[in-house]
DNA sequence: TTGTTTTGTTGAACAGTGTTCAGTATGTTT
DNA sequence: AAACATACTGAACACTGTTCAACAAAACAA
């Protein structure tokens, strides 16, 4: 049945089309301003269209989150040529910083909207995330493995970095930063997460030395 | 003018009314479902009378979001019994975590909700923000002096402190802990937030040892 | 080539939202 | 008692997400 697949064909090109649509108008006019309307309008359709392709708005929002962590995906590819599991660390925190400074909207949607996470159900999994945070499991086991970084739990270490990074970016982004640092700092909060990073990871280093 | 006192007692009264129904709706049924409407209904008023008495939603939340902070400030009390530095910065953050795990709407409005924070204008300063942070730098600067801990920057330190407090409790109330940290670590992630965050601490600490 | 059925799309409507404005009703002052 | 000021509200506007009956076009059957 050649009919068959060229219709399935054309039905995912406008759940593509649409996806695109969302995407453009969401990063443009940000989380609370993207209405089904705004999308429709943008790809000449009409809004009841939309419905035929996503369940409902937090199915779209889901459908764009997971553009997000494409892009990241995407954003992390060079680690895998850094060979030491330390410098693979750092560096993985400073592309997990760059992606969310330079990405703020799809950042807040992939890591801080609430209903994001609503949209799926309690018993599914958390694809996109497991496999980010599984990544950087991983690296955290090297690092422990290649005994550079002592730790009881990869796992539990690997939360705790991811913590500290995310909360660097969440207060960026949700602008708490802003209003609370001083002056002479602001220019440099990216460079200054970065090297908030870097101290942190090298905490928990075997062969650090105590400062002072 | 003993008229005009009265008046404007009341129209405290009334003021207080709305916030403290705004508040309770908002605890009950979260951000998203948070009606003008809603609220109106609680205090048998018309939602029109709301707007007499705060400029718009944004102020209404904004004037929540001050609550939060009374609510905090609060709980941080008994912090000034505490003598010893490093003791007391330890318990600002178990303290601050404490609070954002139980109050966790609370705290989305405070630190996570970007509208609460474009409510207020540019050129206005964040005061409770400031408050708050300032209270953490000055216990950071307490520990500096008293060589416990070294540090180029209270600051900067105490912008990576809260950073990293803060993303565990966002990570946690925005429910990214649960879809991603293993089954038999969920049951204690409050009590391994404060791990963490004791673990991070002590790394700063001056008279610390190597691992391993 | 007809008639039938399936498929893709939509206009109109519903119930809800924040917000505004003309009007009312009440209390105070002259 | 008349004039004024104040506090409040009903109705409306322009939105929102979502649904459902209607419709056109394409695919299939005869």
């Amino acid at each position: 049945m050649g009919v068959n697949d060229r219709k399935e064909r054309e039905k995912e090109e406008l759940r593509a089309l649409i996806l695109a649509a969302a995407v453009e108008v969401f990063l443009q006019k940000g989380f609370d301003n993207t209405s089904i309307r705004a999308i429709a309008d943008k790809i000449e359709y009409s809004p009841t269209t939309i419905y035929l392709y996503f369940k409902d708005k937090a199915a779209l929002f889901h459908a764009i989150h997971q553009e997000g962590f494409k892009l990241m995906f995407h954003h992390f590819v060079p680690l895998q040529q850094v060979a030491d599991p330390f410098e693979r660390l750092l560096l993985q925190g400073r592309y997990y910083l760059d992606f969310a400074f330079q990405n703020p909207e799809l950042y807040d949607l992939m890591f801080l909207q609430p209903g994001t996470m609503e949209a799926l159900p309690d018993d599914l999994e958390w694809m996109e995330g497991n496999a980010a945070f599984g990544s950087l499991v991983q690296n955290v086991q090297a690092c422990i493995d290649a005994r550079i970084i002592w730790a009881e739990s990869a796992e539990v270490l690997a939360f705790t970095i991811w913590a500290s990074v995310h909360g660097i970016a969440s207060l960026q982004i949700q602008k708490r930063c802003n209003k609370v640092i001083s002056d002479h700092l602001k220019p440099h909060i990216a460079t200054l997460a970065f090297e908030q990073v870097k101290l942190m990871l090298k905490s928990f280093r075997i062969d650090r030395v105590p400062r002072g």
